[in-house]
DNA sequence: AAAACTGTATCGGTCAACTAATACAGTTTG
DNA sequence: CAAACTGTATTAGTTGACCGATACAGTTTT
């Protein structure tokens, strides 16, 4: 616990503002147990030149993260999250809701059934 | 066949460019076998004021379609869906690809196995 | 033939996302 | 203390997406 978040996994989906995908990373992080409460974040400058963006992006994620209670940061010092067991749940449930619904939406204008559908899923699940 | 095409089902989902979604839209038609080979597309026009939207938007998306060889137009003159089985499956094939890799990769960094993942969509699923 | 539609093209303007370059003050580290 | 980090803020510029308006030529309808 108390670890540096890592951003090994994060790739650009070429979809969607950059700030926005490294708030979806971190919050399926948060939700996947991956990033604990206490966890240090890296710094602006440094997470900018990781990604090969401009700080100011990496500043906006964090600042809506900050907004929503999530991350905890002091002028001058290190930004680290701040979780309890209610916010853990809160975005766990609004990512698996907002996910599941985007994918049964889209399978099913593709003309798929149900059947199908999960017959595909578990198919691609390797 | 050979019918107007409607955008009844047609919603604004937020993320991404308007000329994508109309894009998208007709796609996941043209798989599912709603939109046949030669059924008549809405005018620039009229889709725009139905859609309230610039036609400058509607024509972009007919553009791109038409690139791919799925639309055919003449100036003055109607556009129409240029479709066969080939071009049918080979949208089909490249729409369910994509929705479900995104879909797995989404629920995988959820931190669900595939048991929850199937559990979940088949609860969705109505 | 005339009217009413079509597709196509162009110019200008707005807005959000992102880049770029700084600057400053607080905190941590040696 | 001093250096090297932190977060925070500001200003300016670029790009892509979209809006608004207009124009023109070909097709269809009456």
């Amino acid at each position: 616990m108390a670890n540096l978040i890592s951003f090994d996994g994060f790739v650009q989906e070429g979809n969607g503002p950059i700030y926005q995908q490294i708030l979806l990373y971190l919050k399926r992080g948060i939700a996947a147990g991956r990033i604990e409460n206490g966890d240090e974040l890296p710094s602006r400058r440094v997470l900018s030149a990781r990604l090969g963006v401009n700080p100011n992006t990496v500043q906006k994620a964090y600042r809506l993260l900050e907004e929503e209670g999530l991350i905890q940061s002091h002028a001058g010092a290190k930004s680290y999250m701040a979780l309890d067991e209610a916010k853990i749940a809160a975005v766990r449930g609004q990512l698996l809701e907002e996910e599941i619904r985007q994918a049964v939406a889209a399978l099913k204008q593709l003309g798929l059934d149900k059947a199908e559908a999960l017959a595909l899923m578990e198919q691609y699940w390797q």
